[in-house]
DNA sequence: TTGTAAGCGTTATCAG
DNA sequence: CTGATAACGCTTACAA
C-alpha cells in the first residue's frame, strides 16, 4: 500500500506539503500551481489512497454515522435508511448499520458498539418503543449528536424527525368523508405508541369539527404490541363479529390495513366494493397489494435526508455552542389514492352493501 | 476520553502490560493473576474504551465489512443483510452498508468508497446484473476477500452463495402437478439473469421427466429488465389475451406473482378459485398478500449467515495460502404452501372454471 | 513557499 | 513476569 511518504519521496517534497496539497488545505492555496499539479499527478500514478485509520486517529473523527434500525427488513426503516445513506455519502460519510431485530434489549448494546467505533453521530430508525429515548439520552449525553427518525417524542436533548401524524389522520378521514362514507370503523394502533395516540387525536379533532359521529362500537384497539398483518386481520374479525354497519375502515398503518383487507375477503366482502380500507405509511407493499392500497404517505426517504442533514450540521457545530434545545422537525404527510377506497355507492357495479348493511 | 496511558499510570504498570492484559494476549497468560485483575478493574473504573482508530492503524484491520446492496428497500436484500449483520456482530465486526439503488453505474464507485475505508471484506447482495462480477473481480484482486450472495455465477475468484434455483423451480411445479394442474402458464424472468435461466431449466427438466407438456403459448417472458409487480401484471394480461386455457401460473418470483394475482383479479378471476399462482423467494410480502402467496422460499437470512461465515474465514486465512478456487455454495429452497394454490377442482365451492376454460 | 517534528493511541518486539 | 520503545500513516503548528 502506497503511503504519503512514498509520494513525498517520488516528488521530492515533504510529507507535509503532499498532505496539504492532497487535502486542498488552506495553506496549499498559495503554493505554486506547478507543485500542486505535480504532486497530484504523482499521487495518482502511484495509486495513492489515504489511510483512513491514520486520518481518523489524527483528526479523531471517523466520518462514519452509526444507524440503529428497529427492523431493517421493514421497508419503513429501509426507505428511511436509503435517504440517509445517499445523503451522507455525498458528504464523504458512511453508515454503519445495526439492527435491533425488534428486540428492545439490544438497543443499549448497539449504542455501545457504535460509540466504541467512534461514530461521529447516531441515528435511530423506527417508531417502536424498543428504541428507548431515555436510554439513548443517557448514552450520548455530551458524546455525539443523535437524531431519532420516525418517532415523535419530546426529548430535551435528542433531535427528532417525524411525520405529522395528526394531520395525516385527518387527511385520511377527510378522504373517506369526501367519498361519502359516514360509518367508518377505526383500528387504533398500539396503546403506548406516540404515533398511535397522535393519529387518534387527529381523528377525534376532525370528527368534532365535522360533526362526524364516532361510534364506539366501530373502534377497536390492536391487541399486539407491534403492528402486523395478523393483528389487522384479527381486529377486523372482531369488528365484523360486532355486526354493526360500516362502509370503511381506517387502519392504524399499512400492515394493519392489509390484514383488514384479508379478513374482509375471507368474510366474502369485496374491497372497495363492500368496504373501503385506508392505511398509513405507504410502504412499498401498499402499491402492490391486491387491491392496491389507498394510504397516507410518509415521505420516508426525505425524512432520511432531513435527519442526516440535521445530524451532519450538529457534527460540524462545536459542542460548546450547540443550541441547548434539540431540533424537533415534523414533515407533512400526503394522501395517496389507490384502489382500496371508493364511494360507498356502487363503485364496481355491484349493488351497494356495506358491511352488515340491512340491504 | 481515557487512554491506555492513563490506565498504565493509575495502575503503575506500563502501557504494554496494560495492553496485553486487556487483550488477553498470549503473553498475558503468564502474568500474575493479581496484576491482571487489578489492571482490568482499574480500566473498568476509569471507563477505559480502546480507541478503534489507533487499533486499526496498528493492526491494519478495520473489523468492518463492506456490504453493497442492489436495493436495500427490497426485502430480499434486507433479509440477507440481517443475517450478515447479526453474524458478524457476534464476531466483533460491523457492517458498512451501501446501496446502489438499482443503479449499476454506482457499483464501481461504492466498491471504491469501501476499499478506501479499508474494510476487511466485501459482500454484495442481490441477483441483479447491476452488480457486475467482472468489475468486482477487477477491483478486489489481491486486496480483500469478497463474497456475492444471491447470484449464481461462475467466477474464478469470487465466492458465491445462491439458492439452488433449479430444484426450487422443480419443487414449484411438482406442487402444482400434485394439486392436479396440467395446464400451467409460466412467466419467465429477465433474460440475462442467471436465476431466471436456472429456474427455467428446472422447469424444462422436470417437464421432460414427468412428460408434462409445455405449451409455448402459455410461456411468456417478462419484458422489464428487473422484476416488478407491474411486470407481472402486464405479462399476465398478455397471457390472458391469448385466450388459452390454464389453471395455474408459475411466476418468476414473488413480485411477479403479485402482479399476476392483481391482473387475474382485475379480469374477474379468483385466486386460487379460477387460477392458482405460485411465486419464488418468499419475501415478507408473500405471507401478507391477498390471498397469501404460495412460493418457493429462499433461506435469505441463512444465506447471509453463510456468506458472512465464509467471508470471515477468508479474512482469517493468510492471503498466501488461500485456496485458489473460490467457494461456490448453493442452498436448498423450500416449498411454502399458502392460499394462492389449490386444486383446479373446486376449492372454494365455486364451479370449476380455469382461465378461459370452455365451461 | 516548503520542511521539521511532534504527536494521535495502540500493539509488538525486544531486552531485562 | 514486566518495561521501553519503535512503529502504524497522517496532519498541523511552527520554523525556515
Amino acid at each position: 500500500m502506497v503511503t504519503i511518504k512514498e509520494v513525498a519521496q517520488k516528488t521530492g517534497f515533504s510529507t507535509a506539503t503532499v498532505s496539504m496539497v492532497l487535502n486542498n488545505s488552506r495553506l496549499a492555496r498559495n503554493m505554486s500551481q506547478e507543485t500542486r499539479s505535480h504532486i497530484k499527478r504523482i499521487a495518482r500514478e502511484l495509486g495513492y489512497t489515504p489511510n483512513h485509520f491514520a486520518r481518523s486517529l489524527r483528526s479523531m473523527r471517523s466520518r462514519a454515522i452509526g444507524v440503529i434500525a428497529r427492523d431493517i427488513t421493514d421497508p419503513y426503516c429501509a426507505q428511511i435508511f436509503r435517504g440517509i445513506e445517499s445523503f451522507i455519502r455525498r458528504r464523504g460519510y458512511v453508515p454503519i448499520l445495526t439492527d435491533t431485530q425488534c428486540d428492545g434489549g439490544q438497543f443499549e448494546h448497539l449504542i455501545e458498539i457504535l460509540l466504541e467505533r467512534r461514530v461521529d453521530g447516531l441515528i435511530t430508525l423506527g417508531s417502536s418503543l424498543s428504541l428507548d429515548t431515555t436510554v439513548l439520552e443517557g448514552f450520548v449525553r455530551g458524546r455525539v449528536p443523535a437524531v431519532m427518525i420516525g418517532r415523535e417524542c419530546n426529548s430535551q436533548t435528542i433531535s427528532t424527525i417525524a411525520v405529522d401524524n395528526e394531520s395525516g389522520a385527518r387527511l385520511g378521514i377527510e378522504h373517506l368523508i369526501a367519498l361519502g362514507h359516514r360509518n367508518i370503523a377505526f383500528i387504533k394502533g398500539p396503546k403506548d405508541l406516540t404515533d398511535a395516540t397522535r393519529r387518534w387525536s387527529g381523528v377525534c379533532s376532525l370528527a368534532q369539527e365535522t360533526r362526524l359521529a364516532l361510534d364506539r362500537n366501530l373502534i377497536i384497539q390492536l391487541s399486539e404490541p407491534a403492528s402486523t398483518c395478523e393483528g389487522g386481520y384479527r381486529a377486523t374479525q372482531a369488528l365484523l363479529a360486532r355486526k354493526r354497519l360500516f362502509t370503511a375502515i381506517m387502519a392504524f398503518d399499512d400492515m394493519t390495513a392489509c390484514g383488514a383487507i384479508r379478513a374482509l375477503s375471507a368474510a366474502g366482502l369485496g374491497v372497495p366494493g363492500d368496504c373501503s380500507v385506508i392505511g398509513f405509511d405507504d410502504v412499498a407493499l401498499a402499491a402492490s397489494y391486491n387491491p392496491t392500497l389507498s394510504t397516507i404517505r410518509q415521505p420516508l426517504e426525505k425524512m432520511g435526508f432531513i435527519g442526516a442533514e440535521i445530524l451532519l450540521k450538529l457534527i460540524k457545530t462545536p459542542l460548546a455552542k450547540q443550541a441547548s434545545r434539540p431540533v424537533l422537525r415534523s414533515v407533512k404527510p400526503a394522501l395517496v389514492i389507490r384502489e382500496s377506497t371508493a364511494s360507498p355507492g356502487n363503485p364496481t357495479g355491484k349493488p351497494r352493501r356495506g358491511v352488515f348493511d340491512k340491504g
